[in-house]
DNA sequence: AAGTGGTCTAGACCACCTG
DNA sequence: AGGTGGTCTAGACCACTTA
């Protein structure tokens, strides 16, 4: 049972900050989240299962999953029930890509490895990762294709110590997108990510990739995904072609 | 009164849809909206007071407004009221603006207006806003200016009919964000935004107004702002410099 | 003190899915 | 048929603002 308000002033002088009851619900749903009690892509208890566990009504239970919801840690189908978001069965290939063909055309792109290999954190890697610098890291390194155009080259790097058996073999095989493959083997979800975007000039090796001049201008997005607790688990920079496509926004 | 499914089975095969109550309330609220009954920041009834109105409950009323709030059609403030969300009393100027300096400095950037004219629509800008060609529209040319450096250059398309009296006069007076001008002059309120990004070269004009080399890579966003009802209001064709600043997103 | 949004409850019933 | 999420109600009480 979970106290709302009562206790409250019994804190020192600061307001203590009030928290609604459903809230501490949110609390403890995350946490058992964050745990791993339920796995991606499997139900929850009931709302009025979780309600009579937590000693609260229904309508409260229900508060805290809708805030889960809408910050996608979890899925409501109604008639089945809750289930932990995943990026798996999802219908999209690439989640968080927002690259997209002038054309409209819905065509997905292929993927080809270039290479992962180990390799020590730099400076900047280490800083943005959260490690120290020398950590161990695993970089990827690829290309996206459309047809037969390369449009998307990644430079990815994830902490060694939460993929430690990442091998080139194993992302060859997957089939799915590649943060369902992290989240089934490495118990490691992405929730959200911050990006920044620059255009620059291609240099001799991106130009090559991309089979265009050096200096056309590219789109450079710098990607860093987090996961539960705000934990930055992966850095990616892309470099996107945007003459025949673009990076879509929207503004709200 | 607004009944709810009774009436549901009465249309033809296809399965009408169902929607329940506080949908039809957000409707009946959003078109008051959209009417202008109530003006950008001004207070709406209380929400018992609505619930009496429409003869359904206080909650029911609520969680319409929940979903207009996050809408950001509608802002609540506890104690006080339901407020009609507006551009202006909002603490930043630029409200759609994504740029950010690298240095993180929270400096406010400098407007200056070089052109604002009357123009006819050419084929793209008709089509973007919805316009047929030939049509006239607003075309508005500025700069933003981090200190002495411009970083943004903003081309801004307007439809004709919607902003009669727009003038260089009227927008160098004004000090809030242009959107809140928008409003309150115009009954214009900018809604909700789509952006398409690309790099590209800056040719001569744009490597003048800047500063730099021609061909020098520069961020291209091309926003297509919406006011109530997804009409097309505003096409903005901006160019951004990137060397000292970027582009900021969140993904979930 | 009065008014507004915000929380919480208990119960009824509806819509949807699965067995 | 039974279970799950989804809606709606009526009423009580809390938190916050303004007068």
């Amino acid at each position: 049972m979970v106290h709302s308000s009562s206790s409250r002033s019994a804190a020192a002088g600061s307001a203590a900050a009030f928290s609604p009851l459903y809230r501490q619900i949110k609390g403890l749903l995350t946490r058992d989240l964050q745990a791993g009690l339920w796995k991606p892509g499997e139900v929850i208890p009931s709302e009025f299962e979780l309600a009579a566990r937590f000693k609260v009504s229904q309508g409260t239970v229900r508060k805290a999953i809708d805030e889960l919801a809408a910050e996608n840690l979890l899925v409501r189908r109604q008639g089945r029930g809750t289930f932990v978001a995943t990026h798996a069965e999802q219908n999209t290939q690439y989640r968080f890509l927002r690259l997209t063909s002038d054309a409209g055309g819905r065509r997905e792109l292929q993927r080809r490895l270039l290479e992962c290999k180990r390799a020590r954190a730099g400076v900047d890697v280490a800083r943005a990762l959260g490690l120290k610098t020398g950590d161990s890291v695993v970089v990827l390194r690829r290309l996206l294709l459309d047809g037969e155009t390369p449009v998307v080259f990644d430079e990815i790097w994830l902490p060694g110590r939460d993929f430690k058996n990442l091998s080139s073999e194993r992302l060859a095989l997957y089939r799915g997108p590649m943060y369902a493959l992290f989240e089934a083997e490495f118990g490691v979800r992405m929730i959200r990510a911050e990006e920044k975007i620059r255009a620059l000039a291609a240099d001799a090796d991106s130009a090559q990739l991309f089979g265009v001049a050096p200096g056309t201008p590219l789109l450079s997005v710098e990607r860093l995904s987090f996961t539960y607790g705000e934990r930055p688990v992966e850095l990616r920079r892309g470099l996107y072609r945007t003459d025949t496509h673009h990076y879509r926004n929207e503004l709200s």
